[in-house]
DNA sequence: CCCTGATTCGC
DNA sequence: GCGAATCAGG
C-alpha cells in the first residue's frame, strides 16, 4: 500500500480526530501502526495541538517546557484572548499558565470507546447465561477503568458508586465489547423466552 | 499483558 | 519517503 492523497487525508482526519495510530492503521489497512506514526511525523502533524499565531516552521522537536515567553522579544500578538475574568484583579502571586478548567481527577474521557454496556438487570435473561455470569464475575480479573482494552470484556460489575465495582477483564470474543458469558447476556435473540403466541 | 507515541536507520 | 525495530512510557 502506499500512501495516497486519500489515505493521507483519512490520516489526517483520525490523527486531528485523536485516534491512535493503531485505530488509523487499522482503518487504513495494509500499513501498520508504526507506518502510520512514521508518517504523521513525516508530515509534520506530531503536535496534535496546532501551534497557536500562524504556520510557523515548527521544529518537532519535544520542548520539555516551553517557557511561557512573557512578551520581552515577540512583539505583541492580537490575542482575543477568550478567557473570563470575572472581577478579579490579578494576584500578584497565582500563576497558572496552564491550567484550564475541570478538577483534577473527574475528567475520565474515553477517547473511542463503545457505549457504556448495560447492567445486568437479571429478570429478562436466561438462566443458564445469569448462571454462568455469575460464575464468570467470580473469576473475573476485576480490572479497572483504565485497564479496558479492545481485548479485554467490559461488563461492569458491582455499584459504580462505591468501591465495590470493577470490570470483567476476560478475553473477549472475537469482535465483541465482552467475553463469551457477557456476550451471551448482553446479545439477547430478541426473544430470551418463547415469545408465547396469544 | 495489553497498549501508546517517538525515534532510529537500512532500505 | 517508507516503515520495522526499537525505545520509553502507561
Amino acid at each position: 500500500m502506499s500512501w495516497t492523497d486519500e489515505r493521507v487525508e483519512l490520516l489526517k482526519k483520525m490523527w486531528s480526530e485523536g485516534q491512535s495510530a493503531s485505530q488509523i492503521a487499522k482503518e487504513l489497512g495494509g500499513v501498520t501502526r508504526n507506518a502510520v506514526i512514521g508518517k504523521v511525523h513525516r508530515l509534520g502533524l506530531s503536535n496534535r495541538t496546532a501551534p497557536a499565531g500562524g504556520a510557523e516552521s515548527a521544529p518537532a522537536a519535544a520542548e520539555p517546557a516551553p517557557a511561557p515567553t512573557p512578551a520581552a522579544k515577540a512583539k505583541a500578538a492580537p490575542k482575543p484572548e477568550p478567557e473570563p475574568e470575572p472581577a478579579a484583579k490579578t494576584p500578584e502571586v497565582a500563576v497558572e499558565p496552564p491550567a484550564p478548567p475541570m478538577s483534577p481527577a473527574r475528567r475520565a474521557i474515553i477517547p473511542a470507546g463503545q457505549p457504556l454496556p448495560p447492567q445486568p438487570s437479571a429478570n429478562e435473561i436466561s438462566p443458564e447465561a445469569f448462571a454462568k455470569v455469575s460464575e464468570v464475575e467470580k473469576s473475573a480479573k476485576r480490572i479497572t477503568l483504565m485497564e479496558l482494552t479492545e481485548r479485554t470484556c467490559k461488563w461492569p460489575i458491582g455499584d459504580p458508586a462505591t468501591e465495590d465495582f470493577w470490570f470483567c477483564g476476560l478475553p473477549v470474543q472475537q469482535g465483541k465489547p465482552y467475553c463469551e458469558a457477557h456476550v451471551g447476556v448482553a446479545f439477547q435473540p430478541m426473544s430470551s423466552r418463547r415469545d408465547r403466541r396469544r
